[in-house]
DNA sequence: ACTATAGTTCGATATATGTCGAACTATAGT
DNA sequence: ACTATAGTTCGACATATATCGAACTATAGT
């Protein structure tokens, strides 16, 4: 368990933290562009206060608020402040990297 | 937790088996085509033993044996007897629906 | 039939996780 | 200063998970 490389154990967490519903589901809505009603940009990552992430989940906030703690230690979201609100949002590089990882090597596959 | 779509439910589940280092291991061996003196193609999944897969974990073999039933459960691999081995080996197409999930909307930011 | 090899199942155990409510901190508006 | 809104932190607790070794099943070769 600890003689892998860095980077299993930093994609493990990655992959556990989206392991459970409730966090894949706000994920999922970080990373949902073009929402009906929402100006979508290239540049810039959709943002949702830590409330509105909540909404549809049917948990009490404190546990919303420990769901998001784990998709930051991730390195999953990203957060800031803004007034009263905590905005989160995905950088959409992370996307990238982690759609490459299932593809590391089809590639390779198509090339032979 | 339970009024989710299964869709979410089922790639949670993915995302747990993938969650755990050793299991991340195995996963990603299976997923590694054209590994030093292998011969690889388009068609075949690459395959290992249960032996095999558990070579460099460090763990026991009922261990290895319980990480692969999660994989399994999880339906991220498959497995068939051949003699006195069990051979797993991955999709394709399931390497690429992972993939995909994490661009669901690159292609329409893309657009705008 | 016996033996060796390859895996699995089972029970035990220590640790991690998801969840809640209550109490807390931080900001904004009055 | 007071109040309301938005989130977080802190125990507590029930459940899930990773791991092992021992005992088991299945196949192949002798």
């Amino acid at each position: 368990m600890s003689n892998y490389s860095n980077d299993i154990h930093k994609r493990a967490e990655m992959f556990k933290a989206l392991g459970n519903p409730h966090r894949l589901a706000i994920f999922q809505r970080l990373s949902t562009c073009c929402v009906p009603g929402t100006i979508c940009s290239v540049e810039d990552a959709i943002r949702f206060t830590v409330g509105e992430l909540g909404e549809d989940l049917e948990i009490a906030p404190s546990t919303v608020s420990h769901h998001l703690k784990e998709l930051l230690r991730a390195g999953l979201i990203q957060s800031r402040r803004n007034g009263k609100n905590i905005e989160c949002w995905i950088e959409p590089q992370l996307l990238d990297q982690l759609s490459d990882f299932f593809k590391v090597n089809s590639d390779i596959k198509q090339m032979t």
